[in-house]
DNA sequence: CCATATGTCGTCGACTTGACGATAACAAGC
DNA sequence: GCTTGTTATCGTCAAGTCGACGACATATGG
């Protein structure tokens, strides 16, 4: 019979949100050892008696001060090769969380200060253990998730227009979609969007009609990225 | 800075395989406490020195004989809540494989046993820990990636028809479809089966194309499942 | 009033889907 | 051999969906 080592557990939070048009994930400047001052993942240890989402719900709290409430959570992966932290044998559950676009992350516990980078850059400098994997897992199942799910509502306000919400496929997938045919495709999906029967007025153009997200969160059929 | 309490590292194992028509789950009876005979998931703990994937492949053929060459193995989610492993704070890091129909299981390692067992039955008794719980995770994401992935091959002997390839979706979906729209489907779709040039004939009927799983890993556009 | 920008509705052809008819090629029984 | 039954494969057709794009609605800024 086995015996059973001693792991330390994690968790790492992928927190994406759009912001000028462009996919934005939160990273912190790592205030310890090791890696101290690179760029990572918020994150920490789980407490002994703690759930893992109630870690990943706490360190989002604690380390940037985006609140879980507004925001969409769930398990990403678990990442556990020996040697990915050099302290110790390190277990690390690695969450993805999506934020509307939000006011400037404060930094807190053993984080040194906390920002929003665009995920291009964040994947293209270097990232403590390995977290730029992690980070590119998270962005490709967003990706993965907007074809369908409503998960594109998480990046928005409460209150959002279609076109706010085409915004967010643009960034996320980094296309640009014929707004007419989008605008089809969304409001002709039964209970995806619900109407609140007001309109608002953004810069030049036509009012655009003032929508919430519905019941329905599965997309049948999807929309497809390529096409 | 927040202290690193230990934990203890699993692996489980969701090994799924369709037989007489139906979507099977292996499973072993537990030979230690806790949960003595009581049936599970095949897994064991993670060793200092393996990364989590080598892990679940080293309790699949421990455990159960299974070898991982012909078999499809992926990360599920991972489990840890306070309390679901009474002897100590416990994290376990499921994995989803798909299996071809094998010969019968053998026993081995901690496992007092193995055998398959319909996923019906086995959500329907008692399984260990959480273990429930991660089997419909399991099978729900199988049938999940049957819709947009390849995956289905998987179950299957590298040679098969189009007709086996059918009756795995049919299984793992519990529905039945119709033979020539699916026929239709799998053989337009670029790159999905290659053909072998082969025919087999098993019973009356006319024979069957033999194919061997193509190059491509998506479905596009998906197989869905209600219609 | 005019130019411009954006939101929304329509139209068209190409393609996919689901239902189902027709044909092909085997086994088994007479 | 011939008939019957069974399974594999090909075709057809109407309904729905998608991408491209035209047309109109309604705002802002001169």
């Amino acid at each position: 019979m086995t015996s059973h080592p001693p792991f330390a557990v994690t968790v790492d939070l992928v927190v994406l949100t759009v912001r000028a048009g462009a996919l934005h994930v939160l990273l912190v400047d790592r205030g310890e050892e090791p890696f101290l001052h690179s760029r990572a993942l918020p994150g920490g240890f789980v407490r002994p008696d703690e759930t893992l989402v109630d870690a990943a719900t706490r360190e989002l709290a604690e380390e940037t001060g985006v609140a879980a409430g507004p925001t969409h959570l769930e398990q990403l992966a678990t990442y556990g090769d020996p040697g990915r932290d050099p302290r110790m044998r390190t277990v690390s559950v690695a969450y993805l969380a999506f934020a509307p676009h939000l006011p400037e992350a404060r930094a807190g516990g053993d984080a040194a200060g906390a920002a929003w980078l665009p995920v291009d850059e964040a994947l293209a400098g270097d990232l403590a253990f390995d977290h730029a994997r992690i980070l590119a897992d998270g962005v490709e199942r967003a990706r993965a998730k907007l074809e369908y799910t409503s998960l594109a509502t998480a990046f928005c306000a409460p209150e959002f227009t279609v076109s706010q919400l085409r915004a967010v496929y643009e960034a996320v997938w980094g296309v640009t979609l014929d707004p007419r045919n989008f605008h089809r495709k969304v409001t002709s999906t039964p209970g995806l969007l619900a109407d609140t029967g007001r309109t608002v007025s953004d810069g030049p153009g036509r009012p655009a009609a003032v929508y919430r997200a519905g019941p329905t969160t599965a997309l049948h059929p999807p929309l497809t990225r390529e096409g």
